[in-house]
DNA sequence: GACCCCCGCGCCCCGGCGGGGGAGAGGTGG
DNA sequence: CCACCTCTCCCCCGCCGGGGCGCGGGGGTC
């Protein structure tokens, strides 16, 4: 079964490369091309297609605001939307994810990976450059499957020493601590040791983290 | 440069079949092998590896808490892990990247994607199978892009500043900044001062706490 | 062209912080 | 009584982090 496929961009160079790798594939057809994203969404009217291969950088109607058109309307899940861009760029790519791209690429990928990243969001899955990827992972990892339920770490504390920590938590250095808590700074500093060592943490940069993940801390509490 | 693989997998079969096909190139090199977690983290102790290349499902100690462990001690961002599994899960593969993997593949992959992969994440970013990318992508795309009522202090902050701060309130030093958006320490630590300069904070740990308040980061999720 | 911003990288300095070791006072419970 | 824990405090040391300064390159704008 052949893949539909239409090449959304500005630069007719662009398009007529694109057409001449993928049409060159006996899987895959160039069935249409727009030069916009209001062009894409006037030729999606008239044509079938299976995946949009869309530029993120254009005039008039960007891609980003296309794709979320394109994907608000469609009702049997095609056609797909493959986002193209020339730069590397947390904003560019993650835009185009929550517009509702199924895939995202940089420009400079080669023809074989592009050809089968087409074939897999035409088989309605996704793929994302590894640049991004790992920009994806970085930020959403740790809400992945289910929490580790409330730390028993904590409870190994005792009760000076969770006060230090809550105050550490609040951006606190040892000197702030100490005159808060009326102890010498030496004092502090073998609590937060202590702190560190029983939390398995290898600075109070990390105890932070911790005290707002366990729940400890909450933003705006 | 080559980078260095170690194999973890309870099979002595597929781990000599890995081991045929990465040596087969001149980029490639294993130069460890283990039988299960335990055993990776042992040999870690005395070998220097850039990749892991880990099987999810083992006895005795299994790939997932492996990973963690793995993740967890290491501090210049080495070595990565590329989890394996024969099956096409959520949770197997959720479990792997929420304990630090950098990428995670099926098993069935061809060999040249295994290749491509672990250079991939040599170099610092993160390959996922495309069904469990299009999963990723239906949990989390609503929540890309500028997070919701986000603070104003942040929008001071160039994308590469936001990026490095999100890493900074991970808890991670300058130097796994470094590895992790392939930058010189040198590098991450004008950007960090330069955030701590616009958002007129005195060290890094008050940066967490702005991070956390200010809900570019949120506990838990 | 001139200017500015962002990025990447290097150098220096130094102060805070983390780690180790030691040590005394109080309170607990075997 | 002695062991154990907690809280308190001290010294030394090494390192990382923060601040200052400079340099080059790339991309915009005027």
């Amino acid at each position: 079964m052949t893949v539909r496929v239409m090449i959304v961009d500005d630069q007719a160079l662009v398009r007529a490369g694109f057409r001449m790798v993928l049409d060159s594939q006996p899987d895959l057809a160039v069935v249409a091309e727009a030069i916009d994203g209001a062009d894409a969404l006037r030729v999606l009217d008239r044509v079938a297609v299976d995946v949009v291969v869309m530029d993120l950088r254009m005039p008039t109607m960007d891609g980003v605001e296309a794709t979320r058109r394109i994907c608000a309307r469609r009702d049997d899940g095609r056609p797909r939307v493959l986002a193209l861009t020339t730069f590397d760029t947390e904003a560019d790519a993650f835009a185009a994810l929550r517009a509702g791209a199924s895939g995202f690429l940089l420009k400079n990928v080669p023809p074989e990976e592009l050809m089968a990243a087409i074939r897999v969001v035409a088989q309605g899955d996704s793929v994302v450059a590894p640049s991004i990827t790992r920009r994806l992972l970085d930020r959403f990892a740790g809400q992945l499957g289910p929490a580790p339920a409330a730390d028993p770490r904590l409870a190994q504390l005792t009760e000076r020493e969770r006060e230090v920590l809550l105050l550490v938590a609040q951006g606190l250095s040892n000197a702030e601590i100490a005159a808060r808590v009326h102890v010498a700074e030496a004092t502090v500093k073998t609590h937060v040791g202590r702190i560190l060592a029983k939390l398995q943490l290898r600075d109070r940069v990390q105890a932070v983290v911790l005290a707002y993940e366990s729940g400890l801390i909450t933003p705006g509490g």
